[in-house]
DNA sequence: TGAATTTTTGAATACGTATGCAAGCTAGCA
DNA sequence: TGCTAGCTTGCATACGTATTCAAAAATTCA
């Protein structure tokens, strides 16, 4: 058995893990490992020549840069963590499909986190820090105070997407809920609804919660009475609506108002179901239905439900924007809130004039 | 302006990113910076008392393990690659959010890479390994020989999700996907169907192709002849489905088959929206539809599909068994592939009987 | 009580890369 | 040719933690 050579620049012979190091290319190159690591950062002083001398050698070794060893130098890991919760609803899958195009076009990878695993968020966010992401996306969870602190100790940028911390001065990406609530309420008295269900999301959650406000306020403003506004639950989720209305209404139809407003298109859509399939009605001409988000799945031939668009895109953009990860003079400034504006998408489930 | 101090064991005054260190949280407790490591190492040497104590400096200096230099030494990094294709298909969705949730039970963190961005494998691959994974899970894109070659060579296990690359060796979860097929062909022919449509989707894809062959081979077994199978490019999603149907039926509806077998639920879906809001038939009474996966939305109201089931939490089980990341003395066996059975699953888009 | 054994502790080092610094080199110019 | 300015290059070191080794402390046992 051979002893391996403790001199540097020798090929290691430690097979654990691992293959060649920047240590073994130099070496196979007869260049210094500085070299090796300027061959292979971009706007490096190295010449051509050289450079293509290092990286034939590299390719020969199956050299492959350790971006950890990397990361404990620049104190920068190309890595963006987004915590997601409920995947059930296809917008969030939307969501997070888009970030991970977006931030794979910028050379960045991404950390994808579940919340809704029976942890705290402080467990999270503590699990998120140690692998020093470069900035924090979320989509789900709530965001404490003290962890807010802490990533902003680190310099770690967080963006809320379509949540926020009342109290906080944490940074936000929202679309315009109350105004999307607003807007299906007009929509719906413009079609002659005069009672109205909501089918309501996560509880704790500012999204569900503004387009309720929004389309409340608009129904009292027109002089819809409180009775005339049913709530029911619907935990965010297809199911959660479906049966959710199956419950409220099964038992006495004649308390099925005019109109139902699915806080989310996903919920939306199992209130159609249910109402079609389990109560025989007709959208619209029974009852009208609309929603929100305007998922790709709401457009198709079985809903084609009238909704309001959340601009993902923008979003999306918007949220890297404010991250700032490109820019080092970059300043995380607090309670910056992005509204977005949202947009009526008419389709078949409103009639409209 | 102060100079940093250069005696290690002192507060770091280095501001940039990282809060405090091992280091910093030694020298409040009065300790070595071993113990802090021990501190956060469950099952090390360590008094509890010492420990409670560091822990205690630990949490006034909102100090977090860094994971990034642990896995320099370690060599692990407790981090799995999943590699993702076609998140508009529900089913993989599903299993993302699978694999999420076990990896993170296990105490490790999920990479989400995206192929199908205009990039080669060999350089997605490349990408993956930089970040020094404890494993890759394929769902979507091709292993190369080279690349699985590297991989074996760093000891990264890679385990392919519903594909396989015929001449390799590469470890292998899937579904039955032939039997599968060819389950559903004998649920049309018992149903009575004679002449038949698929729409097939990622034509390069061994899930497509091998569920086509089932289909067709049991087909041909029962004396149908080629003529009576047609074929449509789905491309593994709704719309292409959708239009696929449109444009093959729509010229000449004498030519629909008495059932059409989508080769994923989606696209069944997508086929059955046509052949309902388009074409203004009944399924299945003037039509039949199959599709395969189950995933949940197939189950609702409007579609009720009759399908194949892809088990899940099986498939997903096997991987991460397949991976072995547990167990340090696992060998990665070439070759192995998990054939985990398909099973029918009835419901109102073929008659039973 | 004292020796033997086990456990805990700290010092030193390794992990693989990036980078400041100084030396070597090339090119430019008079 | 001689001198300067600008590039390249290699050396040495830092990043933050885990781990080995030997010393110290605690525990066991006779």
């Amino acid at each position: 058995m051979r002893i391996r050579p403790g001199v540097k620049g020798t090929l290691s012979t430690n097979r654990k893990r691992s293959g060649a190091t920047s240590i073994d290319v130099a070496a196979l190159a007869g260049v210094s490992q500085s070299a090796v690591s300027r061959a292979f950062t971009p706007g490096s002083s190295i010449t051509k020549e050289k450079q293509r001398l290092i990286l034939e050698a590299a390719r020969k070794l199956n050299y492959v840069p350790n971006s950890i060893a990397s990361s404990l130098t620049t104190k920068r890991s190309n890595t963006v963590a987004v915590i997601l919760g409920n995947l059930d609803n296809p917008f969030y899958v939307h969501v997070l499909r888009a970030f991970i195009d977006a931030l794979q076009g910028q050379g960045r990878q991404v950390f994808t986190f579940s919340s809704q695993h029976g942890e705290t968020t402080d467990e999270l966010i503590n699990r998120v820090l140690r692998y020093q992401v470069d900035g924090v996306i979320l989509t789900a969870a709530q965001l404490s105070t003290r962890m807010a602190n802490i990533c902003h100790d680190r310099d770690v940028p967080i963006v809320l997407f379509n949540r926020y911390v009342p109290g906080s001065d944490a940074s936000v990406v929202r679309c315009n809920n109350v105004d999307g609530g607003r807007l299906m309420a007009e929509a719906f008295l413009a079609a002659g609804a005069r009672s109205f269900a909501m089918i309501k999301g996560d509880p704790m959650g500012t999204t569900s919660q503004d387009r309720v406000r929004g389309f409340t306020e608009c129904l009292l403003d027109h002089g819809i009475g409180r009775g005339d506004i049913a709530e029911i639950e619907g935990a965010s989720v297809y199911d959660g609506a479906f049966h959710g209305v199956l419950e409220r209404f099964g038992p006495d139809r004649s308390a099925l108002p005019d109109a139902i407003f699915g806080v989310n298109d996903i919920m939306a859509m199992g209130a159609m179901d249910a109402l079609r399939h389990r109560f025989g009605l007709r959208i619209p001409e029974d009852i009208l239905v609309g929603g929100f988000d305007d998922i790709s799945e709401a457009a198709r031939w079985p809903y084609r439900l009238t909704t309001v668009r959340q601009p993902i895109d923008l979003m999306v953009d918007a949220t890297l924007d404010m991250l700032g990860l490109d820019d080092p003079t970059h300043v995380i400034e607090p309670g910056i809130d992005r509204l977005i504006p949202s947009q009526m998408v008419w389709r078949d489930t409103i009639p409209r004039n």
